[in-house]
DNA sequence: AGCACGCCGACT
DNA sequence: GTCGGCGTGCTC
């Protein structure tokens, strides 16, 4: 007999082994097995076969005792495969749990059948501010079997509390999560919780599949599973007849055009109380102080009540913005924020290299006072102290009456964890450099009004009062916002109506990367559809950094299956001087 | 991705 | 005269 292996290699092809007599195994099943010089590696079996074994090396151990993937799991993790230009094995490995370093388990166990083909049920988007409430009560009344994936593992371990159900996630100790894993595969764990590495875990068919904040970012990490949780999960339930359920107050641009096509449906909102969302002017007053009148009213009157308040920093953003009119430099082509190279003195486009030298003008007002930097949480942490000397502020403290943090502060409260919640200047939000920048802004401020509650407050400070997002928040009109965003994203081709793909090369130095990364996109330039934008450098360009380089595709839905062909040979390491070529496909960080 | 094989510079 | 650089080709 011959065991067909996968491994996480760049390489797409099966290696072959002979399977000793006395070794029984099943296709899903992991193994150990001799791989180039004289190491050994851990890799997947896909399919057992007779065939001609001479000149073979053996398997050397089986690594578990029964499939650690199903055969629905072995197709699902085929099709992520293609979809997103990477191996089986590297996509197959990382979506199980990593292999304990227990010795050699002994063998013995039966595939799991795949399942009767049963009917695809209509996926489903919760968007209501009591969604997890309702999660929580269908969880416990259904009989089904369920797979609830967390963004992060602080929400796995939450959930997991919540529903008392068993952890899959890195966040679980290795032995808790591979007897939540096989547990789960013999129908003896009704839900499991876990991150994105348990979206394969083998519940038997038909199972609810659920999707917590499915808009948040961690659902799709550079690396391998290279492919969003929600188009994987979307997959799965599809091919399992599974019940799918996605949860989020303001959900993805992507999903909310699905709901509009009729491929999911989506559940009325609750309703209930809204809190006010004020846009504090910061004219003026962000220069010196990170505090406007309306926000340091909301801390005495929550200092006063009792109720913590919450401060938002974002990160400091390389983009140029003008302190008079509130206009940011933006890419008259793609409108993106321009990034600001401060070694060349210029501004560059990181969707289509366009360089422009820096003005020392705002273009739109022609104001002298162009600002590249926001408020660090230090120095707001420091000036908040300085304006309220007997309230605790911290950075770290989450009991503290004042909290200086990151938009992580926002995840994962109860309604009304805070009283008030305070963006220090929003618009660091907006510039970043990202077309899903007014996406990101409105699904803050909307996890913002639902972490105040009704009896709360939320302060925006910004110079773009006015700005859709912020409109649409305030008044709690979701289909306001997605109706100006779709449209935006519409007019310039961006997703959900174009797929976008990003092709990186890097290498020993910027020219060997560049060179690669050019053979690369002539390799496409002949593929009808596509947009390819030039290649742009990566990161700032000092001597090291510039070793990296990139270029965008755009093309319709299809687009994994135009590029393959010509893409494929530079992913399977060929002929090249020191370079490494990556595809990144829907990438959601820019 | 590792790792071995294979042809050109400074060292016990 | 060897040790060793990393360029390129293969791994069942």
């Amino acid at each position: 007999m011959i065991a067909e292996v996968v491994f996480d290699l760049p390489l797409d092809h099966p290696f072959s082994y002979l399977l000793p007599g006395d070794l029984k195994l099943a296709c899903g099943q992991r193994v150990r097995a001799p791989l180039g010089g004289r190491g050994t590696r851990v890799g997947v079996v896909v399919a057992l076969r007779e065939g001609d074994e001479s000149g073979l090396r053996p398997v050397q151990h089986v690594v578990d005792a029964a499939p650690i993937v199903s055969a629905a799991g072995l197709d699902l993790g085929r099709w992520i495969a293609d979809e997103s230009l990477s191996s089986w094995g590297s996509t197959l490995l990382a979506l199980v749990p990593p292999p304990s370093r227990a010795r050699r388990a002994e063998s013995v166990a039966p595939a799991p059948d795949r399942a009767p083909s049963i009917p695809a049920r209509e996926p489903e988007l919760w968007t209501s501010a009591d969604r997890d409430e309702r999660l929580t009560a269908m969880l416990a009344a259904e009989s089904e079997a369920a797979l609830v994936i967390a963004p992060d593992t602080a929400s796995a371990a939450r959930w997991a509390r919540r529903l008392d159900a068993a952890r899959l996630d890195s966040g679980a100790g290795e032995a808790e999560r591979r007897e939540a894993w096989f547990a789960a595969a013999r129908g003896r764990a009704r839900v499991v919780v876990g991150t994105r590495g348990a979206l394969l875990a083998p519940l038997p068919p038909p199972t609810t599949l659920v999707l917590l904040e499915e808009h948040d970012p961690a659902h799709k990490p550079p690396g391998p599973p290279r492919l969003h949780s929600r188009d994987i999960l979307m997959r799965r339930a599809a091919l399992d007849g599974s019940r799918l359920i996605l949860l989020s107050g303001a959900p993805s641009v992507e999903s909310w055009a699905r709901v509009d096509e009729g491929a999911v449906r989506s559940l009325p909102d609750g309703g209930g109380a809204w809190p006010q969302i004020i846009a504090a002017d910061t004219r003026g007053i962000l220069r010196n102080h990170p505090l406007t009148l309306p926000l340091t009213r909301a801390i005495e009157e929550m200092s006063r009540r009792g109720r913590g308040v919450a401060l938002i920093v974002g990160r400091a953003t390389g983009v140029l913005g003008c302190n008079d009119c509130g206009a940011l430099l933006s890419c008259p082509d793609c409108a993106v924020p321009l990034q600001v190279r401060r070694d060349r003195r210029a501004l560059v486009c990181r969707l289509c290299a366009r360089v422009e030298p820096l003005p020392d003008r705002c273009p739109a007002c022609g104001g002298r006072r162009l600002a590249p930097f926001g408020w660090d949480p230090e120095r707001v942490e420091a000036s908040v102290r300085r304006r309220f000397p007997r309230l605790t502020v911290s950075r770290s403290d989450p009991g503290a009456q004042v909290v200086i943090g990151t938009s992580a502060l926002l995840r994962g409260g109860s309604p009304g964890r805070w009283g008030a919640v305070g963006f220090v200047w929003l618009d660091g939000f907006l510039r970043v450099p990202d077309f899903r920048a007014s996406e990101r802004v409105f699904q803050l401020l909307w996890a913002a009004a639902e972490a105040v509650g009704g009896s709360g407050r939320v302060i925006a400070q910004t110079l773009h009062a006015d700005h859709y997002a912020l409109a649409a928040a305030r008044n709690r009109e979701r289909e306001a916002f997605y109706r100006q965003e779709l449209g935006f994203r519409a007019e310039l081709g961006y997703p959900p109506y174009k797929r976008l793909c990003h092709v990186s090369a890097r290498g020993k130095t910027a020219a060997t990367a560049r060179a690669l990364l050019e053979e690369a996109a002539a390799a496409i330039a002949g593929v009808a559809g596509l947009t390819i934008y030039p290649l742009a450098a990566l990161g700032a360009p000092g001597a090291a950094s510039a070793a990296r380089w990139r270029f965008v595709i755009k093309g319709p839905a299809e687009l994994p299956r135009l590029i393959a062909p010509a893409l494929r040979p530079f992913l399977e390491r060929g002929r090249r001087s020191g370079g490494v070529v990556e595809i990144e496909m829907d990438p959601v960080t820019t």
